[in-house]
RNA sequence: AGAGAGAUGGCAGAGUGGUCGAUUGCGGCGGUCUUGAAAACCGUUGACUGUUAAAGGUCCGGGGGUUCGAAUCCCUCUCUCUCUGCCA
């Protein structure tokens, strides 16, 4: 949620924003908001009037019992039913109007950063740094949906007969190069300083507002209506949660925390032609590194996450490239993203691996997430990343390293899965 | 799942209708003392809102109610603990 007090001196500053990330109606938004906020104060310092006169009523009347004054005491009584149905109302005005301010403070998306490019679909994404060679396959190279059956590495078919539509079975080598990576996503992670968090993998309403899900993408989650709890569709949502209504010490920051944990997303609405095997799934495992830092730190932190993606995947000698996303991709809540893209040579085709974010304050306004500095309380700035998401770095391993002999391992899984070769 | 108890400031823990936003202890911060530290002593120490700054207002698990006045009484929801049952 963006700040209201921002908003109000940086009028403009959010208008231009808000029509970088495409938003409909940005100035009269900003401007209902603004005269919602100035009835609402106007309404607050009104009732808080009529309160304080009720308060040094019931005081006095206090005092006038204590002292036996009790017709006194009964004058003073009847003063106060006025001032109580005063109250009443503005009080149920008041309650109108931070309504009416919430409900439009929640449809603003987050103010991208100043270095996110102008554009609005996908293809307007700037493509910032591309490496690793793309890999020359012969005619006959299979997409990775073949190789599975090939190698009996994945049951999509079983999946189905469990539970549904992109719910794979992994078996046998295909089982254990999950666990492989899983693993090795996680040292990487221990290495480059991050804490290692096992979280729950159901949340509930708060946290998902905490965050950002709700009630925004409320179709995009499970839910378990029975106790009113939802399937994480990330592992941002639990373990940014862990600092929600918190006020963190200097000892406490910065934050770096990694947790591996299977991700759910229903994909209502975008399951198209080139939907298949493991390019979009249903459930998924995933690495999610989250930082969260003090405002003038949180770019610099950007960068690092960065920087540890790119290491994972050059060490599992994958092509990819990295993209800065367009006001108009970027997601609700971000405030400046790199989506991380890997070449998945069979398909031909760049996957979307791992996304970068950071959120500025716009997580933390919603968490109540904040720090001291100098006796006052401010806001923190939060980020995540996926470090990394699974199905399509093992698409992009099947496809790209196949060999007349079998699928080739990368070799720094190797220790990882105890074997070499798919075959 | 059944029975009982409970939810108060960073933690522990008082407070059952009236100057209680809340006694006290611990912790934290500042100071005195000390070469430095510890101990001791003194002071200070919740959040939100509001104002140029004040004043004022709100918050004792959440919501509602009674009352001139609620941490305290009533209703309701949620959660926690103990015992019994069940169980990986």
């Amino acid at each position: 949620m963006l700040q209201l007090n921002y908003i109000k001196e940086n009028k403009q500053a959010t208008i231009d924003g808000l029509k970088r990330k495409y938003f409909k109606n940005a100035e009269e938004t900003v401007e209902t908001l603004i005269g919602i906020d100035q009835k609402r104060r106007e309404t607050q310092a009104e009732l808080d009037g009529t309160l304080a006169k009720s308060n040094a009523l019931a005081k006095e009347i206090g005092g006038l019992m204590k002292e036996g004054k009790k017709a006194e005491a009964e004058t003073a009584k009847a003063q106060t039913a006025e001032l109580k149905a005063q109250s009443k109302v503005l009080e149920e005005n008041l309650k109108t109007l931070e309504n009416d301010l919430y409900e439009v403070l929640v449809t603003m998306p987050n103010l991208p950063h100043a270095s996110v490019p102008e554009g609005r679909t996908p293809e307007e994404n700037v493509n910032i740094f591309e490496t690793g060679a793309i890999p020359n396959l012969p005619e006959n190279a299979l997409p990775h949906w073949e190789l599975i059956k090939q190698y009996n590495i994945i049951d999509f078919d079983l999946g189905n007969k469990i539970t549904g539509a992109g719910f794979p079975v992994y078996k046998g080598k295909g089982a254990r190069i999950q666990r492989a990576m899983i693993n090795f996503f996680l040292d990487e992670a221990l290495a480059a300083g991050y804490g290692e968090i096992q979280p729950p993998i159901l949340i509930n309403k708060d946290s998902g507002f905490g965050t950002g899900q709700l009630p925004d993408k409320e179709g995009q989650m499970y839910h378990a209506t029975a106790d009113d709890l939802y399937l994480i569709p990330t592992a941002e949502v639990p373990i940014t949660n862990i600092y929600r209504d918190s006020i963190l010490a200097d000892s406490d920051l910065p934050v770096k925390n990694v947790g591996y944990t299977p991700c759910f997303r229903r994909e209502a609405g975008s399951w198209g032609a080139h939907v298949r095997g493991l390019n979009r799934l249903h459930q998924f495992d995933k690495v999610e590194i989250v930082q969260i830092r003090k405002p003038e730190e949180s770019y610099q932190a950007l960068n690092e996450m960065v920087e540890h993606v790119k290491g994972l995947l050059n060490k599992l000698e994958l092509p990819y490239r990295i993209l800065h996303l367009c006001g108009g991709d970027m997601s609700f809540t971000s405030a400046l993203t790199f989506d991380f893209e890997v070449y998945s040579a069979a398909q031909k085709r760049w996957l979307e691996c791992s996304s970068v974010s950071n959120f500025e304050a716009y997580q933390a306004n919603r968490l109540k997430l904040r720090y001291k500095v100098e006796g006052k309380t401010q806001l923190l700035h939060t980020l995540n990343g996926s470090a990394l998401a699974l199905p399509r770095i093992l698409a992009a391993i099947l496809e790209n390293n196949q060999t007349p002999e079998g699928i080739r391992i990368p070799k720094v899984l190797v220790p990882y899965c105890g074997f070499d070769m798919i075959s």
